[in-house]
DNA sequence: ACCCCCTGCGCG
DNA sequence: AAAGCGCGCAGGGGGT
């Protein structure tokens, strides 16, 4: 059953259940304790909430111990329907001032929420806490709520208007599970958040002091060995270093490593020129400065990305909770705000180490994107190389036994790549594998002509910006001067909509595989008997010491990056977990590309630091 | 003082 | 030997 709801003012909340067309089949509810209401629902049966958006709605709900099992998020629907009808030239149909009154809605829990930072309280029960006020702007300048009757009848009409658009779909069971996924993924972010990811600040601590030297005590100053290193580059180029200790300097002559035009113009001072300072582009240049550079350069963006002030801003309470962004990426990737979340270097894997007693079950689907390909083309050649274990293994047949020469190929083929020997090896794919390269080429084709793609789930491509059309539309008309940007501009979307279809297409897969998780991981804890009101948020081992040793805690995914995930469990619950996340996999393989003899393996890890899963 | 763009590099 | 796709963030450097 489908429920509709709005928060209302202090805890209160408005509810109206809907039929399975959207329209109303009852009269609203409000109810003054709108946690407890939905906690109500979600004991009694399976209700899918109708809200304007989880980021807003569903935080408060989860710090307040609720989780729901289903949702329809409607700003996240209406962005992937507004995505695709922009595709297909059809201009936005339905009740736009019933949308933007949803967006301030949602834009009003969301800062409401924001006030009451998790990473600042160590408990989640909401009768602890008096800004538990559900909706009350909390931030000075935050926008007032709209009002709740007139929000709950602009999403009901909403909602009604997106189900038709879903089955009127090409493919509307796709298109619809596209939605369905989701929006349960960001629910699966809310909890995420809500969870965080254990990170030890004294394992992050020690390796910046063992890489960069101590702690510097003042802000701005560089750490020992940055300013080791800043010297000698100084020295190599004969100038002094820009941060010497005495008296006035001179800023023309000063040596700011940190600077790239200042290492081109010394390394021009010497006779060299270089296009750029680029790793790729110093690492073969011979000069005295450039070992020091090279190493100095690595570990001031250790220390200006992830060092100690990332740890100061990032890290409360031996977790991290970035914010992650469902479907902010074109293809539906994830992308995530605060903290660089997707972008953490290897390095510091090491900080990530389970609670004592508890382990991380991490799962990185392997080889995912050629993976997907071979699904999406139907190429039988290539589906069979996909049904083993290592992929690239069994394309190198096709390339003399070279395994290496067999994935630049994939890639190329997948990135639009020419370069160097891709062309030729793109020819070996093209005759011996000709439906997949075909898939990639016909993508290809489409986003240089201006048209559309999408992913097999129905995500669509954006369409080519007005300058694009006006710069490429010019260069076909044969009275005018042929402009060569044109071509570059044609060919440059061409590669994003060859990338679009696989990289799409991959973020389809991994975000159902995410939420097969999600649900495969709540029956783990409700087998164990936990009791689903366990604070989230709440460090795993405050339960242990708790005296209640007939409480297991719930398993908790605690980060998702493209396609790789990590659960957070008990050592004990490791093996079940595991077993969900194979399960998951292969579920998602069956909703996402049904019968296919191409294979999705995972390879995961239980381990009690992420730097060990491989 | 702030804003914006560029460069460079981390991740997939 | 790198390039070819998608991101976020820090610092430099120019503008106002």
């Amino acid at each position: 059953m489908r429920v509709a709801v709005v928060p209302g003012p202090g805890q209160s909340g408005l509810l109206r259940p809907l039929g399975a067309d959207g329209s109303p089949a009852g009269p609203p509810v409000e109810v003054p304790d709108l946690v407890a209401a939905v906690a109500e629902y979600e004991q009694k049966g399976s209700t899918r909430w109708v809200w304007p958006s989880a980021a807003s709605c569903y935080q408060v709900l989860r710090r307040a111990g609720v989780r729901v099992a289903r949702c329809h998020d409607v700003l996240l629907a209406d962005a992937l329907l507004r995505g695709r009808d922009a595709g297909i030239g059809v201009e936005p149909t339905g009740p736009r001032d019933a949308l933007a009154l949803l967006r301030d809605a949602a834009a009003a829990g969301a800062a409401a929420g924001a006030g009451a930072d998790p990473g600042l309280r160590d408990t989640g029960l909401r009768d602890t806490g008096l800004q538990d006020t559900l909706f009350e702007p909390a931030l000075a300048g935050a926008p007032a709520p709209p009002d709740p009757s007139a929000t709950l009848d602009a999403l009901i009409d909403v909602h009604a208007d997106q189900l038709r658009r879903i089955a009127a779909d090409e493919h509307p069971a796709r298109f619809g599970l596209l939605v369905n996924a989701e929006s349960a993924g960001a629910l699966v972010a809310a909890e995420m958040t809500a969870a965080g990811l254990p990170w030890r600040p004294e394992v992050h601590d020690a390796l910046l002091t063992e890489l960069l030297g101590p702690r510097p005590t003042l802000p701005g100053q560089r750490p020992a060995r940055l300013a080791d290193l800043a010297g000698q580059i100084a020295a190599a180029f004969g100038v002094p270093d820009d941060r010497g200790s005495r008296g006035p300097r001179d800023p023309r002559l000063a040596m700011n490593p940190d600077s790239p035009t200042q290492v081109l113009q010394a390394l021009a001072a010497d006779g060299i020129r270089l296009p750029s300072t680029r790793l790729a582009v110093l690492r073969d240049v011979d000069h005295p400065a450039i070992a020091p550079l090279l190493e100095y350069k690595e570990l001031a963006r250790l220390h200006s990305a992830f060092g100690w002030a990332w740890l100061d801003t990032w890290v409360r309470g031996g977790r991290f909770r970035p914010e992650y962004l469902v479907g902010g990426v074109v293809s539906g990737r994830w992308a995530s705000r605060g903290g660089g979340a997707l972008q953490i270097p290897r390095l510091l894997r090491q900080a990530v180490v389970a609670d004592p007693g508890w382990v991380l079950v991490a799962a990185d689907a392997a080889q995912l994107e050629p993976r997907v390909l071979a699904a999406l083309a139907g190429d039988r050649a290539f589906a069979a190389a996909a049904a083993a274990g290592d992929l690239y293994a069994e394309l190198a047949v096709a390339f003399g036994g070279d395994r290496a020469k067999a994935k630049i190929a994939m890639l190329s083929a997948m990135y639009g790549g020419a370069g160097g020997e891709a062309g030729q090896l793109l020819a070996v794919l093209r005759q011996r594998f000709p439906a997949a390269a075909g898939y990639v080429e016909a993508a290809a084709r489409a986003g240089e002509e201006g048209r559309v793609v999408r992913s097999v789930l129905g995500r669509t491509c954006p369409p080519p910006s007005a300058g694009w059309r006006a710069l490429t539309e010019e260069a076909a008309d044969p009275d005018t001067e042929r402009d060569p940007g044109a071509g570059r501009a044609s060919r440059a979307r061409g590669r994003f909509t060859r990338n679009f279809v696989v990289q799409a297409s991959a973020a389809d897969w991994a975000l159902v595989m995410l939420v097969s998780l999600r649900a495969g991981l709540a029956k783990i804890s409700s087998v164990n008997g936990t009791s689903r009101l366990r604070p989230a948020g709440r460090p795993a081992s405050d339960d242990a010491g708790s005296g209640q040793p007939n409480r297991l805690a719930s398993p908790e995914l605690v980060f998702f990056q493209h396609d790789e995930v990590i659960v957070h469990c008990q050592a004990e619950q490791a093996d079940a977990v595991a077993a969900v996340v194979s399960q998951a996999a292969d579920e998602a393989s069956r909703l996402v590309f049904g019968p296919t003899r191409v294979a999705f393996p995972l390879s995961t890890a239980v381990v009690a630091c992420y730097a060990d899963a491989k």
